[in-house]
Parts: C-alpha cells; sequence; structure tokens
DNA sequence: ATTGTTCTACGAATATCTTCGTAAACAAAT
DNA sequence: ATTTGTTTACGAAGATATTCGTAGAACAAT
C-alpha cells in the first residue's frame, strides 16, 4: 500500500514555494503567493499549520518564528499526482496522457530530444 | 479566458463512464459505478443533477427516466487537466511530466513506439 | 515600563463536496 | 383499485477546505 498524498490545490501552492526556497517561515512563504494572489497572512499560517498536522510540512519550533520545510518531495508528489491522472482521467495509458501533453504544449526541438533520449534509454534497459 | 473546467473526482467517474458509454440514464451510470465503489443511488442520482445545474451534463427529460448527456468532451477535459497539472505540478514543463511519466508507468514497446512516431511527427510539422 | 510589531494559537464563519433518507410522481402488475 | 417497484425532487447531515478575526505570547525599541 503506497502511502496516498492528496494536498489540495491551496496546499500544492505552499509546497512549491517551499520545493523551490527550501526551509521558509510563513512570512516568506506568504510573500510569494501574495504575488499571485490576494491572500491574508493568517489564512497561510492557518493553512500551513493544517498542513503540519496532516503530516505534508515539519517544522522546527526553537524559535518563537517557526521555520516549516516539505515533507513530500517533489519528485514523490508528481509521480503520486501523474500516476492518478493517468488512471482516473486517461484510462490507464500513460503514451495517452504523453501525446496529448506534447500535442498541446508545444515544446521546443530541445525539449522533444530530451524526450527521444529517454525513449531510448528506457528501451535499452528494456532489453 | 478559457472556459475553466474543474470536475471533482467523484464527476470525473460519472464523467468517465459516460464518456465510454455514451448517452445513460441515472440507472445505468449506477450499476457501472457501484462495480468499483458501494455507494447508494440517490447519491449517483443527486451528483448528476448536481452536474445538469453546473453544467457539466445535459439531459432528455421527455420521458419519466431521463437520459444524461456528458457536456465537454473526454478531449477537452484531459487538455484543461494536463495543463493545469504542467503547470502547478511541473512548473510549467511538459518534457518534465513526459519523462515523469514514462519513467514510472513502464509502458510495452508498441507504446514507446508510437510515441517516437508522435514526435517524429510534431517535428516535421515545425521544419 | 510602555509601546508597537510580529508571531502563533484558537475558533468560527463560509463554502464546497459527499452522502443518503424521505416523499411524491409515475408506471406496471395483480 | 391496490400494491409494488422505479424514478425524481428536496432537504439535510457530515466531512473537508478556505478564509480570516481576535487574543495572547514574544520580542524590539524607546
Amino acid at each position: 500500500m503506497t502511502k496516498h498524498i492528496k494536498p489540495t490545490d491551496s496546499e500544492l501552492e505552499i509546497l512549491t514555494v517551499l520545493w523551490e526556497k527550501g526551509a521558509c517561515t510563513v512570512r516568506e512563504v506568504h510573500e510569494v503567493l501574495e504575488q499571485t494572489k490576494e491572500v491574508g497572512y493568517t489564512t497561510t499560517l492557518k493553512l500551513m499549520q493544517i498542513m503540519h498536522d496532516k503530516g505534508l510540512l515539519t517544522r522546527d519550533a526553537s524559535s518563537k518564528t517557526h521555520v516549516y520545510t516539505a515533507v513530500v518531495s517533489q519528485q514523490k508528489t508528481q509521480e503520486q499526482l501523474l500516476n492518478k491522472m493517468i488512471d482516473t482521467v486517461f484510462g490507464g495509458s500513460a503514451s495517452q496522457l504523453v501525446m496529448q501533453a506534447l500535442g498541446n504544449h508545444s515544446s521546443s526541438k530541445e525539449e522533444l530530444d530530451q524526450i527521444r533520449n529517454y525513449l531510448n534509454n528506457i528501451e535499452q534497459q528494456n532489453k
């Protein structure tokens, strides 16, 4: 049984900041969020406290101003959410999702080459 | 401004049935859902009524037993949800998502070939 | 010491999602 | 006509998510 990560949209925004910047105070996270949307400081605080209760974040409370860190890695979270989307939205077909992603998001030649290399590697390993 | 589709998990289950089977009664949808999870009939009914209110479904109410149809296409919904995930979870990088998807979901050789062809097509067009 | 600032904790209001019980409408069977 | 079964409509309860006000603790500056 794999651990079941299911951050909400708001939680994901906070996690993204923490993945990007590493350990942060509520204030630091809040200032990043403020750039995107209008939100009160205590709202951010409350969310991060809840995420701490849920086990999504740890915190260092040794000083008055607590410092929060993401428990779940970006990698792991991407994996979870992606697999879930493949199952629920793309009927279990990863390639369907891949082609949809490539089709919409007109990627650069570099990106396409990168993916091709990746494909080759996978097929090498499968032999 | 693009239309903002955001079905919940339960709604997505229902949409999936309707995409698969086409127009359905509540009973028909419910019987499919029952195979997967335990849920009361009126729950499915209520959900589909709400989806109708939201504009996710249309219904033919000419006979007593209403017949529901998905308004949003599977294609469009996949596109929306995927783009959102690319933005929020993968920092806007589609190729990042693609490689993650290929890495986890160990795909068959056929799938990989299919993707490679798709890559080639895209690059042809870009020339 | 007093004042002002920053932080946490707490609680509560609001919104949304999910679930289902109950009642009424309708139809089919007896 | 009465019963039985299916369907819709309505409402309400419970769960979760989101928002923020207020109070008190901690700290810094005066």
